[in-house]
DNA sequence: GAGTAGATCCTCT
DNA sequence: GAGGATCTACTCA
């Protein structure tokens, strides 16, 4: 297993970033707890010229600083006041980019992922959509602007590949705000897998 | 199965 | 003071 690089991270293109961390492991250690999923559903966000982002129109603020350094950081935020949501961030330092992780696969530590969740039993609730990511990965607010290569917290990959033909593009979710943005096909998820969040699998 | 309301709080205006 | 890169449970059918 090896740990993404920051020139991985540091490139200019944030979907095709968006799009090649699928299939990819994102790993929490926290205290020795170990727990890791498999990335299955990404949304890009493009940073000054989209609407979608909180960078939009090169917005700036304390919540956001984060999106404006260089690429392999994190960032995190409290949406809607209950769920917490993991962006990874990309490009170099004064571009916005950021990638958001929607849904893992759960791969490690699956006991502990159902304590933090309070669930029973693993189904395909337990790591979908990017507020259950967080919650059963045990990311919070704190972990904003953190270094994704650091033993806490990081990507990496494997070796495995999902096949080019399971990988589908599509609007992203929840952005309807974002006027002609929101139907950018910046979102991508790997077809059929039972973790994707969404109506369209 | 589809549609909708409610939870809940930090951040920015 | 408003609203959000969401999720769940509940209704109705």
């Amino acid at each position: 297993m090896k740990k993404l690089t920051n020139e991985f991270y540091r490139r200019e293109d944030v979907v095709s970033i968006a799009r090649e961390l699928l299939g990819k492991l994102l790993v929490t250690n926290w205290d020795g707890i170990i727990t890791a999923g498999r990335i299955v559903e990404t949304e890009a966000y493009a940073g000054a010229v989209d609407r979608a982002s909180h960078a939009y129109g090169g917005r700036r603020t304390n919540r956001n600083e984060i999106m404006y350094g260089d690429g392999g950081m994190s960032y995190v935020y409290l949406c809607y006041g209950i769920h917490h949501l993991f962006n990874v961030v990309t490009h170099t330092k004064g571009v916005p980019h950021a990638v958001l992780i929607r849904a893992l696969e759960p791969q490690v530590g699956i006991e502990e992922m159902l304590r933090r969740t309070g669930k029973e039993k693993l189904d395909n609730s337990l790591t979908r959509g990017p507020g259950n990511v967080s919650k059963a990965l045990g990311i919070n607010t704190t972990h904003t602007a953190i270094s994704l290569r650091t033993n806490k917290m990081f990507l990496a990959e494997d070796g495995f590949k999902y096949p080019e033909e399971s990988i589908t593009a599509s609007p992203r979710i929840g952005v309807d705000y974002a006027g002609a943005d929101a139907l950018l096909p910046y979102r991508f998820y790997i077809k059929g897998n039972k973790f994707v969040s969404g109506k369209i699998r």
